[in-house]
DNA sequence: ATGACATCCATAGGATGA
């Protein structure tokens, strides 16, 4: 079974680079991340044309995050407990929850997609968000692995944080200066760590970004990040057999600025136990 | 080389991204 992650930055403007992906790539789940659409807007026909099923949490042109799957999609959650609101200008506890997260059980593995905070600037309320979206994030996922913990829990999606010195090619993230890359930020992805849930595609593919600005030639000159992960509990991480780091998705006309992860997983289901949609 | 990013929406310029 193949699982991915994908910030496809605009479903509708990269539908169909994302479906002959996937159809390509022979994928079985994508968590999407910036879909950037609401529901009603949703290219739900290309997606169910190559068959795979869709649930997604959009709510204005901002953020948004899906699933697609080949197989039945249940017990969607469209936010994590405890997951902060913001809404720029705005304080307190009263904001809005943003779509930056989806959960769904498909195939016997409890997925989520997630799109964390950007952070903006050390010191900007967003930022702050941030780390108390992750607090949050932390949080939930823990107290669900107590009480499932046999089930295998992906958790995949753009961390917005580069973990490691060797995670930052782009020459304008400069530590002490810029978010993503500051000690809090990288915390908390080691506190997510630390909680359980692995990063399976490191110890695989340990070398690599994921992301590269569409600005100053990043990508042909390779100064990019590594900020897309999947982080998986124990019985998921058991299984995994397999892990890559798309990169010439990046390549070609009209490219999102981030490539698709892909991580295989050892399962007991054959082919032939697959629910056909078509 | 005075530029050489791309998405969205109140289709013009602002917000956002990282």
């Amino acid at each position: 079974m193949r699982l991915a992650t994908w910030n496809v930055n605009s479903v509708r403007s990269r539908v169909g680079r994302v479906v002959d992906w996937l159809t390509r790539e022979d994928v079985d789940v994508l968590a999407m991340q910036e879909i950037k659409c609401t529901e009603a807007q949703f290219p739900f026909a290309e997606f169910e044309d190559a068959g795979y099923r869709v649930v997604l949490h959009g709510l204005n042109q901002w953020n948004g995050v899906a699933i697609a799957s080949r197989y039945e999609l249940d017990d969607v959650a469209m936010q994590f407990d405890g997951q902060p609101g913001f809404l720029k200008g705005a304080e307190g506890p009263d904001q809005p929850i943003e779509a930056r997260a989806i959960g769904a059980t498909t195939n016997g593995i409890r997925v989520w997609s997630i799109y964390a905070p950007n952070g903006r600037a050390l010191g900007d309320p967003h930022y702050d968000y941030k780390l108390d979206w992750f607090a949050a994030l932390q949080g939930s996922m823990t107290e669900w692995m107590a009480s499932n913990a046999d089930t295998p829990l992906m958790v995949a999606g753009d961390y917005n944080v580069a973990p490691l010195p060797e995670d930052v090619g782009d020459p304008t993230i400069i530590e002490g200066v810029s978010t993503h890359v500051s000690p809090p930020e990288r915390e908390a992805f080691q506190a997510l760590q630390a909680a359980g849930l692995a990063d399976v595609v490191r110890p695989l593919i340990p070398e690599g970004y994921t992301y590269w600005d569409y600005k100053q030639l990043r990508f042909p000159r390779n100064e990019g990040m590594r900020i897309d992960f999947v982080l998986g509990s124990k019985p998921f991480a058991d299984r995994v057999t397999g892990a890559a780091i798309h990169r010439d998705e990046r390549k070609g006309d009209a490219p999102s600025d981030h490539v698709p992860v892909t991580v295989d997983i050892d399962t007991e289901l054959e082919d032939d136990d697959r629910p056909m949609i078509f």
